[in-house]
RNA sequence: GCCCAGGUGGCGGAAUUGGUAGACGCGUUGGUCUCAAACACCAAUGGAGUAAUCCGUGCCGGUUCGAGCCCGGCUCUGGGUACCA
C-alpha cells in the first residue's frame, strides 16, 4: 500500500470531497451533510443557524437566500464547508516555492531547509479544523498517550476563556476590539496597545505623531518574526488617539507595541498594568499611570497576576473574588452591548493547498472561477509535466499540464494546487484494514472489526502536525458514520530519538578564516556544522574541508598550537542538516541486519533518547554466533539432537518464554534481548541442542532476529515460514522450585543465604535460620526483637 | 517562567507489587590455545580493607521489620514550550 498511488489517493480525494460536502453543526456537535444546512437556509435564513462559520459571514433571511444566484449561494456556503476556498494570508516560502502550514514554520523559517517565510494573500483550500478544537482537546482524555504530547496538542490548540470587548475610539465611529481572559480587571484599563500591523494604526495616528509611528512600524516590519520574539526589550509608540472606557467613560491612551502579536486574538489588547506583567513593564517604561484595582496588594514592584485577591476601585466588581467577578463582568459587558463572552483558540484553520508537483491532486475543476467537484466515480491522477517547477508566471507546476495531459478535464481549468503531505497520512491506518477495496475507502465491517490502532509507535515531532490532523479526520469520518470510533490511536509510545555527535568549525565574522576550537574565544565567530566524515576524533581534515564545498575552497585556518584544527562537538538530534548522520550500512555489511536490529533494541528503553554509539555491537553479534554454534558442529554442519530434553533444558526454555511474554507486553525490548542471551548461555552450558528446545527458542527469537531464525527454522525441516509458527506455550510446572535459597537480612541488610525446602512453614523457616551458625555471629550476643519471614522470599531479623 | 522525563559501577543499562542493588552486554585485567595475532574459551571485575568487615542507587529528612522504588523538601541534567492578552 502506497499513499502516493492513485488507487490510494483517489480515496483521499473522496474524503476531501466529503469534507467539502459537510458543515459543523453546533447543536449536534458534529459534522453534518451540507444539504441539511441548505434546507435550513431555504426555510430560515442563517440568523439562528447552529453552524460553525467564518466570522465575516453576512446575515441573510430565507427569502434573501432563495433569491441569491447559485454563485452567490456557493460563495456563502464556502463560509460553512469544512473544506473551503478562501483568500488567506499564508506562509509563503519562496525558497521552497510553496505555502506552508503554521506547524511547518519554525521561528519564521521553513522547518525543511530553513528558508525565510513571508505572509502573502492567496486563494487556498483550507480545512475548518477549528470547528473541532474543543473535541480535539477533550478527546485527549480518552487516549493513552504520553502527557507531553497531550500537553503540546493542548497548547497548540490554545483554548482560553474570556471575553471580547469593543472600545469606542474618541470622536470616531471606529471601534477597537480586544480579547481578554481577565474581563474582571477591566477597571484597571487606562491604555491599550495595538500590534504594529493592526488595520487601524494609520487612521488613529494624529499628525504630530505620524513620523514616530511610521518609523516604529517600519522598523517592526523589517524585523523577522524570529528577531521580534527574541527581543524582549520594551518598545512602543503613542498614536495620539484615545479610546473611551466602556464603563467609566474615561480616556484610554492608544499605543502601538511590538509585544502585541498581530496573529493572536484581535491583534490588540486592553492593558491592565496592575494585573499583567507585560503591561506593567510597558507602563513603567513609558511612565503611564498604573491603576491599582486589587485590595491590599502592593503593585509598585511588579504586577499581580494571580486571581487570589478581592477587587477594589472597580464599581460593581468591588469586593468580589476573581472567579465570580469574571462571570459578573461578562454579564455586564454583554448587557452594555459592547462585548460578549468568548472562547478564543490559538489554533488556526489548516491550509490545505501546496504548490509543488508531488502530492495528491484535487478532484476539482473551475468553471467561471467557481470550484466544482468531479463526480464520485471520477478522480484525478497527477498529469505529466515537462518540468517539476513553477511556471514562469509563478503558478504551481501542475499548471504546466495541457488539457490533454490530464486524465480528467472539465470546466475551464483543473485545480493546479495539490494536497499537503499530511493528507494521505491522516487516514492510511484505515486503508491498512481493507487495502484492496475498490468500492469504499474502507469497509465499515472491516474498521468495526479491527477498530482503533492499538499501539502507535512514533516520534513526538509529529505532535502538532500528523497526529493532530489524523485525529481531526478520524473524528470527521466518525461524525459522518463512515467509521465507528473517533480517535485513531488508542495508545502511543514515543520512541526516543537516536542522537548524533555533531562537529563544529568556527568562522571569524565576515571572513573566510576558520579558527580552531581552543582559540575561538579570541575572535568573533559563528559556529557552523561540519560533516563528521571529514573529522576524526575532533580533528578536522583541512584539505577535505576545502573540497567539501565550493565556498570553502580558499578557506584559511588558524590552527591550535600543535598544528591541528580542533572542532567543537555536541550531542544533538541526528539529522542531515547537522551533517552528523551515521548510516548503518557499514554495520549491516559487517555484522548483518539481525545484529543491527538486536543492537538497537539492546541499547536501552524504547522511549529513551540516546547518542548513537556502536561500541557494544559485537556483544549482540557474539550472541548470534553463539546461537549458531549451539546448533552446528565443529565443521559447521547443522546438528540438533532428537533426545528428550532434560528437566533443566525445559526450565531454561520456559523461564525464557515467560520472560519474553511479559517483557513484550511492557514494550521492554532491551530486556528481551538480555533474556535471549541468558537462555543461549544456559543451553550452551547444558550442551543442549535438542530439536524441541531449539525450535521453540527459534520462534521466540524470530521477531527480534528474523533472518537467522528463518534460516534455522528451515534447517530444522520446517516447510513454512517461522513468522506463522505458533508462539510457544508457557508451562508453569517446569519452573516449580523444591528448594528456596532464602536471603537472610539483619535490620534490612542481606548477610547470607540459606537453602531451605520450599514447603517449610514460616515457623519452620524461622527455626532453621535461628539454628544457623552465622545467625549467632551477626546477632553478636543481642537477642532478636522480631523475625520477619516472607515465605519463598526473604527473612529479616530485627535487632 | 511553565510542562514532561530522568539522575544506579569505567560505559549502555537491569532490579515487574516496597523484599538478595548492579542481571545482560561493553570495557579492563589475568590465564588457556597459537610461532604470533585474530577468533574462541576460562577466571576476576561497585568502592575501601591482608582479612573479619564496613560503605554504597544526586542531596537532606520522613514512613516501614525492610526504600533505587512510597511521602515531603531541595539540587542537577535532558527534552518540549511561551511576549497567547
Amino acid at each position: 500500500m502506497q499513499t502516493s498511488s492513485p488507487n490510494y489517493y483517489k480515496w483521499t480525494q473522496w474524503i476531501f470531497k466529503q469534507l467539502f460536502d459537510s458543515y459543523y453543526c453546533t447543536s449536534q456537535d458534529k459534522a453534518v451533510q451540507i444539504l441539511e444546512l441548505i434546507l435550513d437556509f431555504e426555510k430560515n435564513g442563517n440568523k439562528q443557524s447552529n453552524a460553525v462559520c467564518d466570522e465575516n459571514t453576512p446575515e441573510f433571511s430565507a427569502s434573501e437566500w432563495n433569491n441569491y444566484s447559485e454563485k452567490e449561494q456557493e460563495k456563502i456556503l464556502l463560509n460553512y464547508r469544512l473544506a473551503f476556498l478562501s483568500d488567506t494570508w499564508v506562509n509563503w516560502c519562496e525558497g521552497l516555492g510553496t505555502v506552508l502550514a503554521n506547524d511547518e514554520v519554525k521561528d519564521g523559517l521553513s522547518e525543511r531547509g530553513g528558508f525565510p517565510v513571508e505572509q502573502k494573500l492567496m486563494k487556498q483550500w483550507s480545512l475548518r479544523i477549528t470547528a473541532y478544537a474543543d473535541r480535539l482537546i477533550s478527546g485527549l482524555d480518552t487516549v493513552d498517550w504520553s502527557e507531553s504530547i497531550k500537553e503540546i496538542q493542548k497548547n497548540w490548540i490554545g483554548k482560553s476563556k474570556g471575553a471580547s470587548v469593543s472600545f469606542k475610539v474618541e470622536d470616531s465611529e471606529d471601534r477597537i476590539e480586544v480579547f481578554t481572559t481577565r474581563p474582571d480587571t477591566i477597571f484597571g484599563v487606562n491604555f491599550m496597545v495595538l500590534s504594529p500591523e493592526h488595520e487601524l494604526v494609520e487612521k488613529l495616528t494624529i499628525s504630530s505623531q505620524k513620523e514616530n509611528v511610521e518609523s516604529y512600524v517600519k522598523k517592526a516590519k523589517l524585523k523577522s518574526e524570529r528577531e521580534r520574539q527574541a527581543d524582549k526589550s520594551v518598545s512602543g509608540v503613542f498614536t495620539g488617539s484615545f479610546a473611551i472606557h466602556p464603563f467609566t467613560g474615561n480616556k484610554v491612551e492608544i499605543w502601538i507595541g511590538e509585544y502585541v502579536l498581530a496573529t493572536y486574538g484581535t491583534g490588540a489588547v486592553m492593558a491592565v498594568p496592575c494585573g499583567d506583567q507585560r503591561d506593567w513593564d510597558f507602563a513603567t517604561h513609558f511612565g503611564i499611570e498604573i491603576l491599582n484595582i486589587f485590595d491590599g496588594v502592593d503593585i509598585s514592584e511588579k504586577a499581580h497576576e494571580e486571581k487570589d485577591v478581592l477587587l477594589a476601585n472597580s464599581d460593581f466588581l468591588n469586593a468580589i473574588p476573581a472567579k465570580k467577578a469574571i462571570q459578573k463582568a461578562i454579564e455586564e459587558i454583554e448587557n452594555g452591548g459592547f462585548g460578549v463572552g468568548k472562547i478564543n483558540y490559538r489554533l488556526r484553520d489548516a491550509i490545505f493547498s501546496r504548490q509543488r508537483y508531488w502530492g495528491e491532486p484535487f478532484p476539482v475543476y473551475y468553471k467561471d472561477e467557481t470550484a466544482y467537484f468531479l463526480e464520485d466515480d471520477k478522480h484525478v491522477t497527477l498529469p505529466k509535466v515537462d518540468k517539476y517547477l513553477p511556471t514562469s508566471s509563478g503558478e504551481p507546476p501542475l499548471a504546466r499540464a495541457k488539457k490533454e495531459d490530464w486524465n480528467v478535464f472539465e470546466g475551464d481549468r483543473m485545480e493546479t494546487n495539490i494536497m499537503p503531505g499530511w493528507a494521505g497520512s491522516s487516514w492510511y491506518f484505515l486503508r491498512y484494514m481493507d487495502p484492496t477495496n475498490d468500492g469504499e475507502f474502507c469497509g465499515k465491517e472491516k474498521s468495526d472489526y479491527w477498530g482503533q490502532v492499538d499501539l502507535y509507535i512514533g516520534g513526538a515531532e509529529h505532535a502538532v502536525g500528523h497526529l493532530l490532523y489524523s485525529r481531526f479526520w478520524t473524528k470527521f469520518l466518525y461524525d459522518r458514520g463512515f467509521i465507528g470510533f473517533d480517535e485513531p490511536f488508542k495508545k502511543m509510545i514515543n520512541q526516543g530519538m537516536i542522537l548524533g555527535r555533531s562537529n563544529f568549525v568556527y568562522r571569524i565574522k565576515d571572513t573566510n578564516t576558520f579558527v580552531s576550537f581552543d582559540k575561538r574565544k579570541e575572535h568573533q565567530t559563528s559556529r557552523l556544522h561540519v560533516d563528521i566524515r571529514i573529522v576524526d576524533n575532533d580533528v578536522l581534515d583541512v584539505e577535505a574541508f576545502k573540497n567539501w564545498r565550493k565556498e570553502y575552497s580558499d578557506a584559511e585556518f588558524i590552527l591550535s598550537d600543535d598544528g591541528k584544527y580542533l572542532c567543537g562537538n555536541e550531542v544533538e538530534k541526528m539529522s542531515k542538516s547537522k551533517y552528523n548522520v551515521q548510516t548503518p550500512d557499514e554495520l549491516v555489511e559487517k555484522f548483518g541486519a539481525d545484529t543491527l536490529r538486536l543492537y538497537e533494541m539492546f541499547l536501552g528503553p524504547l522511549e529513551q533518547f540516546k547518542p548513537w554509539d556502536t561500541k557494544g555491537i559485537n556483544g549482540v553479534h557474539n550472541f548470534i554466533r553463539k546461537f549458531w554454534r549451539l546448533v552446528h558442529d565443529d565443521e559447521n554442519n547443522f546438528l540438533v539432537s532428537d533426545d528428550k530434553p532434560t528437566q533443566e533444558n525445559h526450565k531454561t526454555l520456559h523461564k525464557t518464554i515467560k520472560k519474553v511474554e511479559e517483557e513484550i507486553n511492557r514494550h521492554s525490548f532491551n530486556t528481551v534481548v538480555s533474556t535471549f542471551m541468558i537462555c543461549v548461555n544456559e543451553l550452551t552450558e547444558q550442551k543442549c541442542n535438542s530439536r524441541e528446545i531449539v525450535s521453540d527458542f527459534t520462534i521466540l527469537l524470530s521477531s527480534y532476529a528474523p533472518h537467522i531464525s528463518e534460516e534455522i527454522w528451515n534447517k530444522l525441516g520446517n516447510e513454512n515460514s517461522v513468522t506463522i509458527a505458533e508462539f510457544p506455550k508457557f508451562n508453569e510446572s517446569y519452573l516449580v522450585e523444591d528448594q528456596i535459597n532464602y536471603p537472610v537480612s539483619f535490620n534490612g541488610k542481606m548477610r547470607f543465604k540459606i537453602l531451605l525446602d520450599a514447603e517449610l512453614t514460616k515457623d519452620e523457616v524461622e527455626d532453621e535460620v535461628m539454628k544457623h551458625e552465622k545467625t549467632a555471629h551477626y546477632l553478636d550476643g543481642k537477642s532478636p526483637k522480631k523475625v520477619i519471614v516472607v515465605q519463598k522470599r526473604i527473612v529479616n531479623i530485627v535487632m
